[in-house]
DNA sequence: GTCCCTTACGCTCCGCGTAACCATC
DNA sequence: GATGGTTACGCGGAGCGTAAGGGAC
């Protein structure tokens, strides 16, 4: 049983008549003609009376009349699921990230990407660290993924979005020198930081880390989208 | 988009690898390979992230999985419904019937058909008289049809089931002459007859009507099937 | 090397159309 | 004759398998 059977079965069904319904198809007579036989042939059952005139459905056929509506119907709704991929109008893109990247990146894409796209839908996967992130991606489990450099691989396309600028706001009175500002300076200076990342998901926590800066957390706030 | 091609893609995905997917279908690996490249191209979509291993799902193909799950499913409900149908175990018979047509050979057989065949659900159309029925059996509308002799066409099979014998029932004392009754004796005698037959679908009404026999009709009383 | 997917290439068979045939009206 | 369905037959293309190619590990 074949989707082509299906829809010339029908066709027969709905015209009342082989000619008819090749009309309708566009194709020869003769050839639905064969298509119903064969459907026949293949079910080993009558789906039709012959009455020297018109087709006119037995029972067995008036059985299979709804069931071949339904494939049909799914069939079409399949395709117009595709239709809308294709053209950009459902589906979902599932991108990773990591904890030391800066969610305002992540955000602000998201917020292009959605206004252009509004019906897709964006799954975002969190991974420790930037090489597993990149290792899924390869493995096609992201479409892609917001990281820092280096990318620990080559087989990876990279698009640069832009250098992040971090402002240190100290106390007034405190000594600025022109030069770079050494984070090994705020060795024990405490620090306002975010407390909504419970993963450590904090750019300037992991930055202080890898620079093995021990800070006093003076006080936290909140930061961040609140639930 | 074909049900070959929906179940490659289902195998596909269910055994993660076209190698698997392969060998479960029964198929060369190269065919199943070209028939999931055909289904992208048809689409004009990807459908897997081709990353070097194995094929995993992107987002276009897992708005597929759903829906050709659906197909394939609703497409083995028909085959089933079909199957049933071939061995008997479901569908339908209608069955043409007339007034002048006793409802007991129709009950009998009924009844031994629907022993034989329990889930075949019988269908009744009562036409005016046999000409009317003859011509719907020969439509394709009825399967069959319960009718007197002489059928009037020759374009049908017929199968005699054999005569139905009436017997009338007369006060003590009547006389009962040897030879066989006529009708015409009946005139203006008053009979039990049915009058659970709204149409007159009567054997003996019909009978006696033939024979432009009147009766005065003494007493009525329920017979046949109460609701 | 192994593993897995893809591409190339022939072959077979299915389904199409043309044309002839048959039945009914 | 007109209409409508079926059968006969040749052709083209779709899909299969074998074999070779190519990338990842």
């Amino acid at each position: 049983m074949d989707i082509r059977q299906l829809e010339y079965f029908l066709a027969v069904v709905e015209h009342q008549g082989v000619n008819r319904a090749a009309q309708h198809l566009h194709v020869a007579q003769a050839s639905l003609s064969q298509g119903i036989r064969q459907l026949e042939r293949e079910l080993k059952l009558s789906l039709f009376h012959r009455t020297g005139r018109n087709l006119v459905l037995n029972p067995a056929g008036q059985l299979l009349v709804e069931p071949a509506r339904k494939v049909l119907g799914d069939l079409v709704a399949a395709q117009d699921i595709m239709r809308g991929a294709r053209e950009l109008q459902v589906g979902s893109v599932t991108i990773g990230t990591m904890p030391e990247m800066s969610s305002e990146a992540v955000a602000a894409w998201s917020a292009s990407f959605t206004s252009l796209y509004s019906e897709i839908r964006i799954e975002l996967l969190e991974f420790p660290g930037a090489r597993e992130l990149c290792d899924e991606v390869l493995a096609g489990h992201c479409e892609l993924g917001f990281t820092t450099f280096p990318v620990p691989t080559e087989n990876l396309e990279r698009v640069e979005l832009g250098d992040q600028r971090l402002l240190l706001v100290m106390p007034p009175g405190t000594a600025t020198p022109d030069a770079p500002f050494e984070l090994r300076r705020l060795e024990g200076v405490p620090l306002v930081v975010s407390n909504s990342a419970p993963r450590e998901n904090d750019i300037v926590a992991s930055m202080l880390r890898r620079e093995s800066v021990i800070h006093w957390s003076g006080r936290r706030c909140r930061t961040g989208t609140r639930r």
